[in-house]
RNA sequence: CGGGGCGUAGCGCAGCCUGGUAGCGCACUUGGUUCGGGACCAAGGGGUCGGAGGUUCAAAUCCUCUCGCCCCGACCA
């Protein structure tokens, strides 16, 4: 392929408005243009690598018995209502009518449509288990779209449901998809932690994620290194660290208008984790005060988990509901229902004294709030204890690559697919669900793969395996031996970008480097007299001098070597 | 949804405070010199200054509204 023949416009500077590191070198190496808030076109080079990338997916998942299918992106609001998520998911659902009047709706994910097709053709146990997937768009209206290919509001999913008669059923077709998805990313040449997590909105029981470690993710990680308990923090469990005890007094003191942490930690010469910060939410049943380490810091989900939904209380309903501003209410001196974090059973700490200007000090849950509930509030953070071997854990910022959830029956039962088992009778198929997002796949390939000069690809998704440069592309001599190699190297299957654009050295090397592929063939005038080319490798940077002949069995041989595709 | 920032040539920006001729670098076109790490010289093309309304003799600049894009937050006590 020649590059003359390629859209690939190079940028010398990064869009201003990007921030990732993914964003700035996928837009300066000409990978992708943002047409809107998270709406990208892909260029022909970011089209190659998303290929990749799905080709492999495709191997990995016919390899575990899924069968390919397309689903349609417009879907009645029918089979979301049946599953309640019409209404249970808000402003996120593209919604529209169609021109009599219906309600449709742009799918962000496929569970009800494919529980609809098995309701209508899956009828026997002779039928199960079935594995479907597609690789197709999904269209989410984001909040907040960011970090360019990273979270946007269309994008290509690749997404598969399990059908099983039974809980044994699906464990397997869920193990199967496990390791499918290690061999996916370990293709692809990525980082990747897989990880315990939360269900979320999806509902079911069980749920691993597949998290990319890098600084624009947006999920955090907790990861013990001695016994490999691994979890996102939106329920990683941990036993905080252990404080030294304050012997003081249990006393009412006078701190005026030191209302936060941070000003009554100073106010008192005491460290954080003596304190205990207290926060007002309100449920449909009325407020609770949600009690947790004045260093911790409250984990939504784990709250959401124990009351269910909530809001935190506005700073008016402080006033109304304990009397006094917030910046002073603690656990004592109200009858409002409270919820503990357990680390805080022990130790004697400081406090909001419900009072106007003042804290209490020398406060114990064995003395002070005994009626408190003890529930796991706080959200994991690094040096924690493990709760599995006790070492202490770390918290990793990653991308998430992918998920799986065994979702059971919560879309099989109110879709009505069901199945009749050797005794005639009618019960619901067990459902899983497995998503995979390309793009993120991509992202986080060069969020762990660039340096200052640009991307280096891992070898089974870039966009091309070598790219061939001769330095003067008006010499016909050069431009004669990369026409033939790129001739040889791709009989033997491997692409070729030759870059035959009469540019001075210079622009061609720096594009190269930007763009990142694997391998490099320079073809200079001087090599070229005493019949010789310079093979050079992107990531190590080390180049080697080959007679003509030998280069494309030397490009062969590092290819085979790193094992790529 | 809350807060902040920014919209001027394809990209990156200046000009705006203090109204009066729309500018710089890169990219692009043509010619010449150069040619192994983003060359140089010369000549060019390209803009409804995000949009609408207003103030004014006069608006990129001041006022009002609006649209778009980015970032942070949605963990105070």
């Amino acid at each position: 392929m020649y590059y003359s023949h390629l859209l690939i416009p190079t940028l010398k500077e990064p869009p201003a408005d990007a921030e990732a590191v993914s964003h700035k070198l996928m837009v300066r190496a000409g990978f992708v243009r943002q047409l809107a808030a998270g709406l990208y076109i892909y260029l022909p080079l970011g089209q190659r690598v998303i290929e990749k990338i799905n080709r492999i997916i495709r191997e990995e998942m016919n390899a575990i018995g899924g069968q390919e299918v397309t689903m349609p992106v417009l879907n009645p609001a029918e089979v979301w209502q049946q599953t309640g998520r019409w209404d249970a998911i808000g402003d996120e659902m593209f919604r529209l009518k169609d021109r009599g009047g219906r309600d449709m709706c742009l799918a962000m994910t496929h569970e009800e449509t494919m529980a609809w097709l098995a309701a209508h053709d899956l009828r026997s146990y002779r039928d199960l288990p079935q594995v479907w997937y597609q690789i197709q768009t999904k269209l989410r209206d984001e909040a907040r779209p960011k970090s360019g290919v990273l979270r946007t509001r269309e994008f290509i999913m690749k997404d598969s449901y399990s059908f099983d008669r039974d809980e044994a059923g699906l464990d397997v077709s869920y193990q199967r998809h496990l390791e499918a998805y290690k061999k996916i990313y370990t293709r692809c040449g990525i980082r990747f932690s897989v990880v315990q997590s939360d269900t979320g909105l999806m509902g079911g029981s069980q749920a691993h994620e597949f998290m990319a470690p890098s600084q624009a993710g947006e999920d955090d990680i907790a990861i013990c290194d001695s016994c490999g308990y691994a979890a996102n923090v939106e329920l990683a469990e941990s036993v905080p660290s252990q404080h030294k005890t304050h012997n003081w007094k249990f006393e009412e003191v006078a701190t005026p208008e030191k209302r936060t942490i941070d000003e009554v930690t100073r106010f008192l010469k005491v460290t954080p984790d003596l304190l205990i910060k207290s926060i007002l939410v309100i449920t449909n049943d009325g407020p609770i005060l949600a009690l947790i380490r004045g260093d911790h810091m409250l984990h939504e989900k784990k709250l959401a988990k124990a009351i269910g939904q909530h809001r935190p209380a506005q700073k008016e309903e402080v006033k109304d509901i304990l009397g006094v501003s917030a910046g002073f209410i603690g656990p004592m001196g109200h009858r409002i229902k409270k919820i503990a974090d357990p680390c805080l059973k022990q130790g004697v700490y400081a406090a909001g004294a419900n009072k106007e200007g003042f804290h209490l000090t020398g406060i114990s849950a064995e003395k002070h709030f005994a009626d408190a509930e003890f529930m796991d509030i706080h959200t994991a953070q690094a040096g924690d204890a493990c709760t599995v071997c006790g070492k202490p854990i770390r918290i990793e910022r990653v991308i998430e690559v992918g998920n799986i959830f065994k979702l059971g029956t919560k879309y099989s039962v109110p879709l009505k697919a069901y199945y009749l088992d050797e005794n005639g009778a009618e019960k619901p198929i067990i459902m899983g669900s497995y998503g995979i997002g390309p793009a993120r796949i991509a992202a986080a390939a060069v969020e762990q793969g660039n340096d200052e000069n640009g991307i280096m690809w891992p070898l089974a998704i870039a966009p091309f395996h070598v790219q061939i440069i001769p330095v003067n592309a008006k010499d016909q001599q050069s431009l004669k031996v990369a026409e033939d190699l790129s001739a040889i190297l791709e009989k033997k299957g491997f692409e070729v970008l030759v870059d035959d654009r009469d540019e001075r050295a210079g622009v061609k090397f720096k594009d190269a480097d930007l763009i990142g592929i694997p391998y490099r063939i320079v073809i200079g005038e001087k090599n070229l007299k005493e019949g010789m080319v310079e093979i050079k490798e992107r990531k190590s940077g080390v180049v080697e001098k080959v007679v003509i002949a030998d280069a494309p069995f030397a490009i062969e041989k590092k290819i085979h070597k790193e094992g790529g595709n």
